[in-house]
DNA sequence: TGTTGACGTGTCGACTTTTACATGTCAATC
DNA sequence: GATTGACATGTAAAAGTCGACACGTCAACA
């Protein structure tokens, strides 16, 4: 449901847009928060289609097919955020790691979060460039504002453990 | 590989445990990084064990079956945690939902953010008990820390978001 | 004695997601 | 004229995940 929905989402705001184009938006986007690849994204639109929450508006020059989203979409879109469920549920590979953390050696632990931080530090850059381009206005500036404080905020934690850690280590 | 490494993890730390250990302790502690219920992670433990990653210590009363890690499933996880990737893939629904929130009237937008914010709170009051019966101590607290601020973070972050829309209709 | 609820293990079908394969257009550059 | 790389769409097999079903033990309490 999320992907249908993300897809629902993306189409709203940019208009109508190709499968490639979502594949695109999807990884400047909503990236941070969700994933999908074009074998994902191809298929579900066709279903999309199928079931009358998206049509196909146009076929273009190379093969190229541009979606709509239809009424019916916009107002299952619209009822799944209204209704809450809330159930938070994640998967972030890279807390998981630092879950595991723990269990390695202190020096190697601290190696590996040293690098997630230069790691988080080059995502933030790419989000920034991002931000630059999209200059305040757009739709994803809220989600880009979440995104790159959470990444800041696994980038301090990341940082304060390595040096909580070799504390530990000399002490 | 990440419910494999994860539950190598756990047994490194909690020692020799059931399935249905195993199934409680990702509930208590990984939860917000990664979830897995029962009917997937009985399965992954037969095949571990098939693996040689963890062996079957002892059949106790109730049909209980006690897993251990080996030399080999300890080597593997370190293995795995030292070799960076840092790919960082996040799938958060509740994060997702807040990238929607824009194709919704601002009203019924705020409406949303309000009901996450309190349900963050109830979030993260479960995790401040858990934090208590820790006690500090323990191998989750790092990863609980870390839990609990990107909770909070997101709480923040819809609050101030929904005070920002508010102000936007207002004007 | 019967029932309830925590403990405890497992399977199955449906759905989601990834990885790899497969195909073709078009513009620019060599 | 050939190659390269962005554009563009798809499929199929495998792996991962979820929700529901199914079975059985044991202790406590009514």
């Amino acid at each position: 449901m999320s992907l249908r929905m993300a897809l629902l989402g993306l189409l709203t705001v940019s208009g109508p847009s190709s499968g490639y184009d979502l594949t695109k938006l999807f990884e400047r986007s909503i990236n941070h928060a969700w994933q999908a690849r074009h074998s994902q994204i191809y298929p579900e639109l066709a279903k999309m289609a199928d079931g009358g929450l998206v049509v196909i508006e146009e076929e273009g020059p190379r093969g190229r097919k541009t979606y709509a989203i239809t009424e019916e979409g916009s107002r299952l879109l619209r009822e799944w955020l209204l209704a809450g469920e809330s159930s938070r549920s994640i998967r972030d590979e890279l807390a998981l790691r630092a879950f595991l953390l723990p269990t390695l050696e202190p020096e190697d632990a601290v190696a590996v979060l040293r690098e997630a931080v230069l790691s988080c530090d080059a995502k933030l850059d790419g989000m920034e460039a991002i931000r630059r381009a999209q200059d305040g206005k757009g739709f994803g500036r809220y989600a880009l504002e979440l995104g790159m404080r959470q990444t800041r905020m696994f980038r301090d934690w990341a940082e304060e453990t390595a040096e909580e850690i070799e504390r530990s280590i000399r002490s």
